[in-house]
DNA sequence: GCGGAAATCACCCGAACGGGTGACGACACG
DNA sequence: CGTGTCGTCACCCGTTCGGGTGATTTCCGC
């Protein structure tokens, strides 16, 4: 309900300032360039946002059920195990999270790639010993990868 | 790379677009508020069309494997790369404290597990570190991995 | 609208780790 | 005999990690 409001509120302001420009456009005679980019601005910058936000809502969870080739060719064409991923409750960025550990990144470089705090890596990782029922992020590495979580 | 070529091309096409409605919006004297909307829904269709676009792909491919049988070989027959050992100038006692290392004990353990103090283990797993380019133990069982010494 | 899951961040504290330095005995090789 | 390598150990210091607690925001489903 509020974010309908929201929504339409948004939209009148919007509506208005373009109206605003396009009033000023007229009566003073800038070069319409200026506020022609504006508008055009303002509006791409409104549909990223529109379409974003659009898109989180679908999220769309594919589910491939997959043959397991098991024809060893040159590079293992390795596949996570969604299954063991659900069945201990690691979410999509704890597992994110996994991998860069798996990638000898302390940390705070795994902060500083995510875009998020270190604090916020830890409790991350905390989560995922504890899912994962270890102590230690080798330990980690290597129980995620004897489960198929990780290549 | 084609990706960016179409994108600058999109770009060049739309600001000659734009152009050419403030063009016309300026010769015809045309009512503002109609290229006004056109701008500003034109935009706001590629801002969302590059919102969608740029959305973080969360979709998460969640794959079951389905029981493949291990026809051939029951355990991969691994064997150290002692080329690669002499070649780092890796001594065997660093080498078994790798293998340790790898199996996620912490340094406290290793020694209890070979009858050494911590702080030799400490020392060897800082040669180790050395020796292999490293700074991080989980870095070293990466880099040791792919270079063959462990399994 | 309320409750739960997910993600985010902060703070504290103790343990573990990494880097550096120094030292000593054993043993092999020239 | 001297030199070098290997393995062993200690100490210091700063950083990183792990564990615990608490809090906020956002979104999803009922």
């Amino acid at each position: 309900m509020r974010r309908v409001l929201v929504y339409g509120l948004l939209g009148g302001v919007l509506i208005a300032l373009l109206k605003l420009l396009e009033y000023k456009h007229l009566v003073l005679a800038y070069p319409g360039e200026i506020y022609g980019g504006l508008v055009a601005a303002l509006f791409a910058a409104l549909g990223v946002w529109l379409g974003r936000r659009w898109r989180r809502t679908r999220e769309v969870v594919v589910v491939r059920e997959v043959p397991a080739p098991r024809a060893p060719g040159p590079t293992e064409p390795f596949v996570v195990d969604g299954g063991k991923l659900r069945e201990l409750g690691i979410t999509p960025r704890e597992h994110e999270i996994l991998g860069l550990i798996a990638e000898g990144l302390s940390n705070r470089e795994i902060g500083a790639r995510v875009f998020i705090s270190e604090n916020t890596v830890k409790t991350h990782s905390s989560r995922l010993f504890d899912k994962l029922g270890v102590s230690r992020r080798v330990q980690a590495v290597q129980r995620a990868r004897e489960l198929g979580l990780i290549r």
